[in-house]
DNA sequence: ATAGCTACCGAAAACGTTTGCGTGTTGAAA
DNA sequence: TTTCAACACGCAAACGTTTTCGGTAGCTAT
């Protein structure tokens, strides 16, 4: 087993010093063409590399990206972090990933972790908690002590840093839109609490396109999931006492769940419900029917969130200015929504 | 804007030297209980943390571990990340996240990176391009210089390094056995071309299963997919000439889209036709009807392998001993197979 | 008074880099 | 022969820690 190779150890065996070495392999003009072939090719044979650690240390920058979220297990961020990486390793930076579970003091220890030397900057979605306790102190340290912080899907307007989301409301707003043109007269939504921002977003995109479109806004046609897994029952109640000709789901599993609530009611799907959900993930594209979907890209919203961050990583003055980005979502129709 | 506080900042500050303010912050009765208070006080006060950058450099160790993975869009994967991370933080470790994208060169360049110093060891998977080539040199090299690997899921025995896997033939096999005691009579298996390892094992285990029961092995009733967007045609021939009454899909897709054309073809899942597929992923749970299907642990597939790399980490006399540890698998039940 | 002890604290090395500056050697110009 | 530039290289500091090894008071015991 050999260890890694030092410039001391180099600078050992050619009997130079070790600043010699260091820029003979930088090709400085200080150092001899000798020497410095000497040195190369004596580097190159043990393999040298030089010590990310000791670089870090010595510039004070680690050329990694410390990415926090709620959930791993769960296509949109795992597609977000893939958009993350890419941009990230073009760049040369690494990134560096840990999970909050959804848990405020999870969010705050793994910020700490990270923002003790060991990233450059932040790109992170907020847990659930953090976002009901509505506390960003952990978030505004990080900031204040100059690492830069870019917050994607899951927001707060309460710190400023840089964001990048979609257009919830717009998109919400298009997929009840859609439904209206198509003829449908009693439009349901399947949506999560408030404190959701997105969720709040959503449905409030929901509500404008029906008052644009003079439709009055039924509040028993909302159905508002806390919890996951016993929301059966609430759309089961919508189905039955609403009986609406179409449904928009804020995500994926609203949507699905739906579907499955209506095919055992005996209420068919495209035919007598329409079904539009968010996030175009794996259920949508493979579940029986096919699902139509607001596709929100995953892999875009990750890549301009790095490129924001590295953008503001590599300026060597600071700038005060915050972006806020979209990215653009599109209607993706497939069999669950009737072709009229 | 606070910059990070620094030992030194503390020792100007409180006009004591740098080793009394680190002494004192780490509670050595070396130093006057007055004197320790005074410095806890005023690290609290500025909220001082370690630099972990500084620490790892003296102490040769980074506390993260290294995951170079194929792919992240990808459920098991996700999941297996999602242990890993788990067990990780638990024992103060951070993960950093490379994608191969199964492209050779970019796992060699991954694992170069992080060798350079950004890591202690390395958790991965094998990119298909590797397996094919068939050349590990980058894993050998950095096994020799003393960095643990575990390799999980595509691993090879051409490296002596811990491995993390499931028993696939055996999985298989109780698959096929599940069908044969339910009184089928012609099970079909759609599953990979040979190369793939884990496929080749599972079809290993599908043609044991039907021999130790007697049954004799029809090579129409296997179809082998080389290319999953035009797999159509094959699984639609097997299913009109061969007419069987169960089949096994070695992964998720396969056994969605075995579905979704037995469903087009008027052939009633499960009534007519049962169907397991492997990996409980997003796909299963959520696709009507719901697929019953071999689950693959990933969560404890990732957290047994951060197990195994930490403990190998953290012993102070290096053992060439070894381990490959097997996770175990279950069949999980649900609609597409008939309860007769 | 002096040796020895205890309690408290500081200097310095080490981890592996990079880099500004100092210094010695050489050769050529004066 | 002296002077000076050019060249080639080494020294040392710096990044932020931890830890070993001394060192200096003040006190006790002889």
């Amino acid at each position: 087993m050999k260890r890694k190779v030092t410039l001391k150890q180099i600078a050992r065996e050619l009997d130079v010093s070790i600043s010699t070495v260091s820029k003979s392999l930088r090709n400085s003009p200080e150092i001899s063409e000798d020497t410095r072939q000497k040195v190369q090719a004596f580097a190159k044979l043990y393999n040298y590399r030089p010590n990310n650690i000791a670089l870090s240390l010595k510039n004070k920058r680690t050329k990694t990206i410390g990415i926090i979220i709620p959930e791993i297990v769960h296509h949109f961020f795992a597609t977000v972090i893939s958009g993350i990486e890419h941009v990230a390793n073009e760049n040369g930076y690494n990134v560096i990933v840990c999970l909050s579970d959804e848990s405020f003091d999870k969010e705050v220890i793994n910020m700490d972790m990270l923002a003790s030397g060991s990233t450059d900057g932040f790109i992170m979605s907020l847990s659930k908690e953090t976002q009901q306790k509505k506390d960003f102190h952990h978030i505004e340290e990080v900031i204040n002590q100059g690492m830069p912080v870019v917050m994607f899907d899951r927001v707060t307007n309460e710190v400023l840093c840089d964001k990048v989301i979609i257009d919830d409301q717009l998109a919400a707003y298009e997929a009840v839109e859609f439904f209206i043109n198509k003829g449908c007269k009693k439009i349901g939504l399947v949506t999560t609490v408030d404190y959701v921002s997105v969720g709040k977003l959503r449905t409030d995109g929901y509500i404008n396109a029906l008052k644009d479109h003079d439709m009055k806004v039924n509040e028993d046609m909302i159905v508002k999931i806390e919890d996951i897994d016993n929301c059966a029952s609430k759309i089961e109640k919508l189905l039955e006492e609403q009986k609406p000709d179409a449904i928009f789901a804020v995500n994926e599993l609203f949507a699905v769940t739906t579907i499955k609530l209506a095919n055992k009611m005996g209420v068919k799907v495209p035919e007598d419900l329409s079904v539009i959900g968010f996030t175009d993930g794996i259920i949508s594209k493979f579940s029986t029917p096919t699902i139509s979907t607001i596709s929100q890209n995953g892999i875009k919203m990750g890549g301009r969130a790095a490129k924001m961050l590295i953008e503001r990583l590599e300026m060597e003055e600071e700038d005060e200015l915050y972006k806020t980005e979209l990215i653009e979502t599109h209607l993706v129709e497939r069999e669950s929504t009737a072709t009229l």
